[in-house]
DNA sequence: TCATATTGGATCAATATTGGATCACAAGAG
DNA sequence: CTCTTGTGATCCAATATTGATCCAATATGA
């Protein structure tokens, strides 16, 4: 067998995360012991984990390990599966500025607190997008479980299942900077503050703003 | 082997309970003797354990152990029937002023024709609450349609399949006198024309105006 | 009921493991 | 030649694991 090179070691380890090898959360071997498993130096193992990090697939802690981030599919097949980037953020600019309205009107202290450790989470991972897509997910999440409005709840859970959400998140990472992290990181602050001093109209907007960046961004990322 | 870790443990707990070697209420062997087994620290095994804890795999319950919380059935997408008309309202609040403006992005002539087709269905049928009701249903299809956009065109299609929709229409035919049908056929207009003058913004109020409208009318049946 | 055993929760300091970064060198491709 | 890529080695910083001890909640059984 041919020596391997980084490229080859990305893509071998791409197919096994991808073929559900692995669950999401799950810890990779150390990169000492996965450069010995494929026989190439430790900076070539480690250069083909970066690559896989870039990519969102999985995402690596000094200190601790590589950690799977890529939820294996579900054999669900439901129709809303195949709903493009596009037609997702088009739905997510018809829910999200409302739910916003009705986080104001329904959210308490504690939703807001929990709100506001999701901030500083995302604040803190702005060098690091993977984790920051996470964490930026689970905002979403938590607004609309704030509405306390179980069907709203549902449908947002069904808009993240999406098969796309995955993809385009991992590839929006390529395009994700510390610049446009710290741009988000202040609108969900807006987005908080706005819906902490119960102004529904100004939330509403804030989060329209926010998804208006969203759209950009994921248009830029469609053209490359 | 290698030495395992607290990740590695969580992994394997993970996939045990997942294949179901353990039943829903079924108690985990004692911190310490788990720990014994799998040859790490309790602490380590405990940092597992706790992994588990946070995904809802197990509870785990001071002085008396851990518990499997996990169903083996999955809850694939279990879609929601419980919504209370209010829910369903807000929802719709959320989703349809935006529709609105959708439409007046995508729509074409030929689907405006049939938005107008089902006012005049509407408008026929003003002293017949079902039929009115039926028609009325059909005019909020037609136009998540035109947004051309599959996923709200499903998003509006699990709302209507909601199960309290039914009855909530069903209540609202003893409320709906031939006044408020005009009342709303009048605002039926109003949408369709502020679409089709392609004024976005306009078709959503109006939009709003009418959900107002249905929200005001559901509280007078609710006190009933 | 009450004493005792069992279980999970919490903390701490020492040690081990892990990823991050850098360097000089070598092999191969253009 | 020059540039890229991989190698092997070393050191650093962050995190994890350990083993021990004590506490608190629960279970058990006389």
């Amino acid at each position: 067998m041919a020596k391997l090179g980084a490229a080859d070691i990305a893509a071998i380890l791409r197919r096994e995360i991808l073929k559900g090898t692995y669950f999401k959360g799950e810890k990779l071997p150390p990169s000492r012991e996965l450069a010995e498993t494929y026989d190439v130096a430790r900076n070539t193992l480690r250069e083909a984990l970066n690559r896989l990090g870039e990519e969102g697939l999985i995402s690596t802690q000094r200190g601790s390990g590589s950690y799977v981030q890529f939820t294996a599919e579900k054999p669900t097949a439901s129709p809303i599966q195949e709903a493009n980037p596009l037609e997702l953020i088009d739905a997510r600019f018809a829910l999200e500025p409302h739910i916003c309205r009705l986080c104001v009107l329904h959210g308490r202290r504690e939703d807001f607190d929990r709100l506001e450790e999701l901030c500083e989470q995302m604040e803190h991972f702005a060098g690091d997008p993977p984790a920051f897509s996470e964490a930026d997910t689970k905002f979403h999440e938590r607004l609309a479980l704030t509405t306390k409005n179980g069907l709203i709840i549902w449908l947002i859970g069904q808009i993240n299942s999406v098969r796309s959400q995955d993809e385009w998140t991992r590839m929006r990472h390529l395009t994700l900077n510390e610049q446009m992290i710290a741009d988000y990181n202040n609108q969900h602050r807006q987005i908080l503050n706005a819906i902490r001093s119960r102004e529904p109209e100004r939330a509403a907007n804030q989060m329209k703003t926010h998804l208006e960046s969203a759209r950009v961004s994921l248009m830029r990322v469609a053209e490359a």
